[in-house]
DNA sequence: GGGTATTTGTCCGTATGTATG
DNA sequence: TCATACATACGGACAAATACC
């Protein structure tokens, strides 16, 4: 404890812990006079805390000990000021486990202040209707609970190293077990020096548009969604709506722009559904190789589900020329809590994010990429897609038909993913989703998506991963009547 | 104690009970002119109690404490009759038991000594015979595994809602415990909107360029160290050094340049191991207060883990005008694999953070967060902050002891964190590197952290947090020999 | 679930300062 | 100045409760 020179007052402040991990922050005014002694002090603050209702009833005190040593003053000072508020009725002990704020409340009634901090309530968007129609939403009822858990706990347990400082492109393990996977599944030759696993497809955008020369101008699908936009926004750099025809983005709209990097999703174009052919990839393939500082990033949104044709290999793997940037993701397979995305990028580029200084550490935690690497490694991953994609494929298959059934309705886009089209040209667009508002179903349009005009006039962009198989009749029919 | 009216005689009766449960019965006479002073009566009373044998040989007598408050007298009064007592060889002390009565012959063979020798501590990576004193390393050897494993489970388990998408914020339910936590803590004054939960803390800074205005100047500590200043770079914003004197930056030095943006670590700074003084602190919080665009960043760097001085709140609490951007990490003294960070920022940065709108999700997995929340709930974490905490206290002890004793060594800024500095002015830094690593130990110096000439010349910077304690006699063997 | 290390309230002796005659 | 009584503060030892593995 520090004693000022007479007469002047110091300011000793201190913290500690307490009981379920509570701190406080004393601030102790000693004089040199001793004009209150400290148990004094540490009696006062506490029993104003526990008035106040700072400390409520049940909380535990810090330990006489932990008290004394961050304070950094005598047990038994302590202990003198906890006999006080004991002998007052302040505060019971619990022999061998703490002091407790005392039940009952003697004192003021407090003006409480029980403003602790309030949930705030479901926002828009956790907010669920009975019929969610959301492309954003995935189902997660299948989820491999038990796998994780387990999985989790061997991986807690399996080797202290793991807590250590990670490789930042993402454990190793990890980035073979997501090569094999990848070739596998598809398509994709890499090896684990080629992956970059990271917090999220946000995330790792963010990491292209900066690995990316600052000169490039991005080129995204109209219709078309992604958070890349937002993010070359952010960073400043140049942004181009490429239009699409019926096999995914037009080459000619391509090439008379000055784009430079290519954002597409060619497994299951959001929001049209497309499936790009093997013919216009190599198209754009050829397209990237034309220029030095072209390149393609390919996000293989929604890769996973496919219902009829056999998936076709991905991009990068019809890539030559190191010209595609290979983007996917645990988040939208798996759960949408599993910040967990990666890259493949081409050597070249990949030198350039080494380069990048500020990025030292991985931002995925090293026991969730080992969780991960095992489910890859045991097969539990695919095992766990097979099944959520039957899931899907029933769901579609119903929603299809009985969507399909009303009246005017036409349905397209739906070999694969999540979500597909519906066009009924009974009813302008903005008709459709007010009149099934009305019926208390809310969907969206596919304009929102859109810089110009709708590729398909009334038309609404349904998603079915968040939706309960058991309601699909019911919404049905409650659209059925909306459009008629 | 009662005082009877003069000349009148007050009997006090009373019984204690003490050691096996015995129970005295003692009837004391007092007089109010006092003819006999209180610790008097007592001695003869108990003289007696002995002469006749009614107290025998090896009876413990009533401790100090419980006589004095049993009879309503001072503590010292009783004492001052057991000195007597014991003077007088009636009764031997025996320390931290009590008094006994004594038998006949004066001395016992005094109690033996239960022998506490120290089990030198294995750490869980014993055998590793490197000498680790990077000062990015630390102690995992007592994380929590099976809390975590145990919680991990449960947060699995709990509810499905836990694998959607989260709040890009990070979850309310952790955000509300850092809150909590950090206003015990570290006097951090915030509210869980205030908060946002991030990939780790290189993630973070760049959130902090992106959101501070562009047209920031950066100012970092010199000497000094932080992925801050890569960051700053990588966005191609403006970066400054200012010099540090014996409270941290220099005030004088700031107001010379043009900084807007101070990048400080008050708490234990990197590598001087300066903790800023309040009024240090309240200074730089003026000079923020000045001008509009104006910020800090206080890195609350290895606050967790002090040993002498009181940890002094952090400049985010003492400020009133929004000026402080607090930030802190799981990393260091959780585990380097956990991948988590915080920053509380001022409203004002927080409104621009929220028109970032290509952040739209978390980077951090919702389990992870929600076992880190419990964790903070449940006083986990600051219960492995406190044990870890004593670990790096104890291991710092032993090393600045050992290594101290060398002769010509210094050792300086060893109140906090997990490093020190270590000046020995025989040599030359680079030949006190040259000559440990001839011994086998690798150590840095000060000067790749400085800009202008180190503060400190033939300074080195030692990091313990991955040492191990086994070698610490060791390493200072090796040491004094290489700089004789 | 059982064993071990740590934490914790409790009790203890001790040292020093101070007010009051 | 000294004796008395009290006030304040310190840290060791112990056993039960608890955390951790």
């Amino acid at each position: 404890m520090i004693i000022a020179p007479s007469g002047v007052v110091e300011i000793l402040s201190f913290r500690f812990f307490y009981g379920v991990n509570f701190m406080f922050n004393v601030t102790i005014t000693l004089r040199d006079d001793h004009t209150l002694p400290l148990y004094e002090q540490l009696y006062r603050y506490f029993s104003g805390e526990i008035r106040s209702g700072k400390l409520k009833s049940g909380e535990r005190l810090p330990s006489k000990r932990a008290l004394s040593e961050h304070l950094g003053i005598s047990r038994s000072t302590v202990e003198a000021a906890f006999d006080l508020l004991s002998g007052e009725g302040y505060v019971v002990s619990r022999p061998r486990s703490g002091y407790f704020v005392s039940d009952f409340s003697p004192f003021e009634p407090s003006a409480h202040e029980p403003s602790r901090h309030e949930e705030p309530r479901v926002s828009a968007s956790s907010e669920k209707s009975e019929f969610d129609f959301s492309t954003a939403s995935v189902d997660v009822s299948l989820f491999p609970y038990s796998s994780w858990a387990k999985l989790n706990k061997e991986v807690v347990y399996s080797s202290p190293e793991l807590l250590q400082r990670g490789d930042r492109q993402g454990d190793f393990k990890l980035r073979a077990a997501l090569c094999d996977f990848l070739s596998q599944y598809r398509g994709v030759s890499c090896s684990p020096e080629d992956i970059i696993v990271g917090a999220g497809m946000e995330y790792l955008t963010g990491l292209i548009v900066r690995i990316l020369p600052e000169s490039s101008v991005f080129g995204i699908e109209d219709p078309g969604y992604s958070a890349i936009s937002d993010t070359v926004r952010s960073y400043g750099r140049e942004l181009r709506y490429i239009s699409l025809d019926v096999n995914g983005m037009s080459i000619a709209a391509l090439r008379k722009s000055d784009v430079t990097a290519a954002y597409v999703t060619p497994s299951h174009q959001f929001p049209m559904g497309i499936t790009m052919p093997a013919f216009r990839r190599s198209r754009l393939l050829n397209w990237a190789a034309e220029a030095e500082n072209r390149y393609i990033i390919e996000d293989d949104y929604d890769s996973e589900f496919r219902f009829f044709s056999r998936p076709i290999p991905s991009l990068q793997g019809m890539d030559v020329n190191g010209k595609v940037i290979y983007m996917g993701t645990f988040s939208r397979s798996l759960a949408p809590s599993i910040r967990m995305a990666y890259l493949v990028l081409p050597k070249k580029l990949m030198a350039k994010y080494r380069a990048l200084s500020d990025l030292r550490y991985s931002t995925v935690s090293r026991y969730e990429q080992a969780v991960i690497a095992e489910f890859l490694r045991r097969g539990i991953y695919s095992r766990y897609l097979r099944r959520v994609g039957n899931l899907y494929g029933k769901r579609r298959a119903a929603l299809v038909s009985a969507l399909g059934a009303i009246d005017g309705v036409r349905i397209s886009g739906a070999d694969g993913g999540i979500h597909f089209l519906l066009t009924n040209e009974r009813f302008s667009e903005p008709e459709l989703i007010e009149r099934a508002l009305e019926a208390g179903i809310s969907l969206r349009g596919l304009s929102p998506y859109c810089r110009l005009s709708p590729p398909l006039a009334s038309t609404l962009v349904v998603g079915y991963g968040g939706l309960d198989d058991s309601i699909i009749e019911k919404a049905a029919g409650l659209l059925t009547a909306a459009w008629k």
